[in-house]
DNA sequence: TCCCTTGCCGAAACCGGTTTCGGACCGAAT
DNA sequence: ATTCGGTCCGAAACCGGTTTCGGCAAGGGA
């Protein structure tokens, strides 16, 4: 009886309508609603069914802060970007973006953004949201081997999934991209080539991700049946200047490697730049295979034979995997890995040389 | 007398001080405690001080849900992010966040983020996001002439400021990067160094700052006392491969310019893929000057010279000026600007022949 | 027939703040 | 000595939900 007053639209465009309008429509009470659509034992089926029909049709949507006054939570996911390292997640954070806020917008929730310098910074900015409940989780991305934030949240029991794995696991949650995997297939790639010695340039060593994907190269090249060669093992480059360096490193070394793995586009990008003070062509005398595919990869000549990461199927997926770990679900059970997909470009092809001659070729072009 | 159970530290690392626990402290009601806090003139300045020295002291912080129970406001900022246009922000996205956060959280406010297609999606999340609170005032990065969100957010009247200026400035607050200034200041350098025959490559003329930065590079022109070759204006460059076909378009003209100013600097990128396929070199046979300051322009050979904008700085003060703008003040005394800054790269110098030979020497080329 | 479950819902307290209303206390004016 | 008007604060309602508690009615067993 007597609509209270929904459709009124008097000034303002659309009114709110609330539990109590929506107990008033069913001649209920407001608790009764409530129990109905949270599925508590103590509502007929019947009644249940009834209240949710009526809930669709008059459009109601509980307003998250009122729900978190009583239940102290908020349907908010946070994220806590860390600013002091450089060029770290850059080029992936919008699409990265773009998928935690679909996938969490399509379960009505949202997403509070943070940003911080690391160590107690990080800490202080993570405490205050837990703090004044603008989060009721969080997506740690990222993931160091030793990684304070998860030990900081681990011990204030916030709900919290890692992109990347740890070396820890107890009590956490993940997804991650094999990047392990494709190191392994990056030297299988090369290996078919003809490539029979590979150097790795691997990330820096505080990232987990390091680890696994320096051992994946390992792998890759015990299954391929070629010597590994330590001193043809780079690591801490992330940015396009350290790979620079580190190709430099490698490929005036006595017997430089034919074909060089990337653990990071970004310093794959440096390759291009050594090889060019070198005389070389990526591509052609040097072979390069790099990880994550950033747009830049497609831009340079040759385009960058890379295996890159789809963030946004990232984003979506942790942020799906939050949802279910804050609802309760144990972390064991929330745990994903996908692959990253090869992109071929021109930066990797058949040796031109044994690497004798190119030791050569390079030491004649090396004093100019 | 008698704490409640503040400094208890039970099991739960630190407990919320709520208000009441502050009014208990001081021997007063919530009411009181609550209305000294906001400033309300029947509280004596005593009794104010009183209460917020004791606030200070007992590290009381209001929970932004509960007051928004109130006052329908939770000291949140909004920022959408439009995902269906490639390229645009991509670059500075990170930067910007971080200053719109670091100033928001300043002032104890947090930014909630959420994407969408343009449109009416953009319209649905806005609305979604203001229907259920969970923000109080919105950024719209990214302004385009005729702004639809800006329409919809002033139909609800809902706050919001803009990065970027609009044609209808009525009711709108906004901090903006003037370049046209940038522009002028562009075709001045390039006048100095000797070039008479300026080519100008816009944006899309959907946004409102590619009219902007046209203007100024006519202005810049008619100060310089060049004559303006419509033929030598293109626009609607907004990626690389866009920029690569306005540069080829302008360099294979029968007159070709001696030099390029870029609205966009992703599109200035592009003019060194042009000048390759050409055989020409930037910096020396073209003079090439942009807008934007993306770090790809500093890694590219030679350096690109561009106006860089500081997303950092334009986030901080956005976010300060939301805040002011949700607080009350008017619109129109919350419009601020600032000039983009010139990072000089090895991209522009003095012509290196006149516009004849320059057309000569690309026809030469040109069949290859 | 009576009592005791069990199923189902209403009533009211509660979350942590804000805001309205009214009244105690004070000095000044009548 | 009253009345009156301010100052300043306490009391209680309120925001929109959730959760506890208790009770009514129907059904089953003795």
């Amino acid at each position: 009886m007597a609509q209270p007053n929904s459709e009124h639209g008097s000034i303002t465009p659309r009114q709110r309508v609330k539990i109590s309008d929506l107990a008033d429509a069913l001649g209920m009470t407001k608790g009764t609603v409530s129990r109905a659509l949270n599925g508590y034992p103590d509502i007929s089926e019947t009644t249940r069914l009834r209240v949710r029909r009526k809930a669709d049709a008059m459009g109601y949507r509980p307003l998250a802060q009122a729900q978190g006054m009583r239940t102290g939570r908020t349907r908010t996911l946070g994220l806590v970007l860390q600013t002091d390292r450089p060029g770290a997640e850059r080029p992936f954070i919008s699409d990265f973006l773009a998928g935690i806020t679909s996938a969490a917008s399509a379960e009505h929730w949202t997403l509070t953004v943070a940003t911080s310098a690391g160590g107690d910074a990080m800490q202080n900015t993570l405490e205050r949201l837990v703090h004044e409940r603008k989060s009721d989780g969080f997506i740690l991305p990222r993931t160091f081997a030793d990684d304070d934030r998860m030990k900081l949240l681990r011990r204030m029991d916030v709900p919290f999934v890692l992109f990347g794995r740890v070396q820890d696991p107890e009590g956490c949650a993940w997804f991650d991209i094999l990047g392990e995997d494709a190191m392994r297939d990056a030297v299988q790639r090369l290996a078919d080539h003809g490539h029979k010695r590979i150097g790795f340039v691997g990330g820096a060593v505080e990232y987990n991700f390091t680890r696994l994907r320096e051992q994946g190269f390992r792998d890759g090249m015990r299954d391929a049946g070629l010597p590994l060669d330590e001193t043809l093992m780079v690591s801490e480059a992330m940015l396009r200047q350290d790979g620079a360096t580190a190709t430099h490193q490698l490929l005036t070394a006595d017997l430089p490697p034919t074909a060089i793995v990337f653990a990071v586009d970004l310093a794959a990008l440096g390759a291009y730049d050594a090889a060019r003070d070198l005389g070389l062509t990526i591509g052609r005398d040097v072979s390069v295979i790099s990880y994550d595919g950033i747009p830049e990869g497609g831009w340079i000549d040759p385009p960058l034979t890379t295996y890159s990461v789809d963030s946004k199927m990232a984003g979506e997926r942790l942020a799906r995997l939050l949802i279910r770990r804050i609802r309760g679900e144990a972390p064991e059970t929330l745990r994903e890995t996908a692959q990253a997909k090869l992109q071929p470009g021109g930066s990797d092809g058949p040796p031109l040389d044994t690497p004798e001659h190119l030791a050569r070729s390079i030491q004649a072009a090396g004093p100019a």
